[in-house]
DNA sequence: ATATTTACTTGCATTTTACAAGTACAAATA
DNA sequence: TATTTGTACTTGTAAAATGCAAGTAAATAT
C-alpha cells in the first residue's frame, strides 16, 4: 500500500531504488537530449520498451518529481514529458556513463560519438549549454 | 547458451545492460571505497543482498572483467574480490550519483557526507587520489 | 575428531518483466 | 455525420528475476 523505507541512507543505494534498472535512464536520456517526447516517442526508441513497463517508470519517476507532464501545445490526446530541475540534474551522471561506455563498447553511433567528442572537449561547459536548452520551454 | 545481442550501440543501454539494476553499483561502491572485499563482507553491507543475487551479480561482474577474484593472503577458504581497471573507472559515474543522491535524500551517514565534502572542494583530485589507492595492491 | 567459518548452491514463493491484446478519448477522414 | 486512425495508456498471462530459507563442500579453528 505504502511506501517502503529505503534500504539504507547511503545516496547511491537510494538513487538506485528510484533509477536503478534497465529502463529508467533510458526515458531519462530520451528527454536529455531530444528536451521532450511524447509516449509514443518513447516507444519508438530502439530499445524497445514494452509499453506498461514505459508507464510504470514514467509514473514513478513523475511521483519522484524527476519528470512532470505538459498539455501538448497542438493536440490534446498528445502529453509531452520533460525533466523536471531534479531530472536535468541526472545530465552529469549520463555524460560519466557515456563516457565510460564509449571506452567498453564498440559500433557507438555516430550522434553519440560527435557528442562525446564535445563533452571530451570541454565537459563542464557541455553540461552547462545542454542544461541551458533543457531549461528553455 | 550464448549471449544475447545488445538492445542498441548506445553507451548508456549498453552500461545499463550489464549493471543497470539495484544491486551491482552496490557492490562496485564496496569495492571503490574499501579496496577489497570478500564474499562475506559484501553480505554484511547495510543493504542486505541475498546470497543467490551476490553470487549471480558477482559471476557477471567477473565475466565481463568489471571485477576479479584474488586468492587471500591469509586464508585459502576466503577469496578476495577487487575491481579491475574497468571497474575502476566507474569511479566517476559513483560520484556523480553520491553527488545527486546527496542533494535529493536526506540522513546522509557522516562518512558519506565526509567523503563528499572532499569530492566538491576538487573532484579531479579526488578521483585521482581514490585511484591511486585503489591501484596499488 | 568436531565444530565453525567461508563461499557458495538449491528450492520455492513472490515479484517483475515482456509480449500481446484491449480500451477510451481525441482527431483526422470519408 | 459516421467511421477510421492516432495517442496514451491498461489488462492478462507466461516467462524470468528476485528474495528468503535452507543446504553443501572445503578450509580452518578448537
Amino acid at each position: 500500500m505504502s511506501k517502503d523505507k529505503n534500504r539504507s541512507n547511503c545516496p547511491i543505494s537510494c538513487s538506485l531504488e528510484l533509477w536503478g534498472d534497465k529502463w529508467s535512464l533510458i526515458i531519462i536520456r530520451d528527454l536529455m537530449f531530444a528536451k521532450q517526447c511524447t509516449y509514443g516517442d518513447f516507444l519508438k526508441s530502439e530499445e524497445k520498451i514494452s509499453t506498461n513497463i514505459l508507464a510504470a517508470r514514467l509514473k514513478t519517476l513523475e511521483q519522484h518529481m524527476v519528470i512532470e507532464k505538459l498539455e501538448h501545445p497542438n493536440s490534446k490526446s498528445k502529453v509531452l514529458y520533460k525533466l523536471t530541475k531534479k531530472g536535468i540534474e541526472l545530465l552529469p551522471i549520463l555524460v560519466e556513463i557515456n563516457l565510460w561506455g564509449e571506452k567498453y563498447y564498440a559500433d557507438i553511433p555516430d550522434r553519440t560519438k560527435a557528442l562525446l567528442k564535445d563533452v571530451k572537449k570541454d565537459k563542464k561547459s557541455f553540461i552547462r549549454r545542454t542544461i541551458k536548452k533543457l531549461d528553455i520551454d
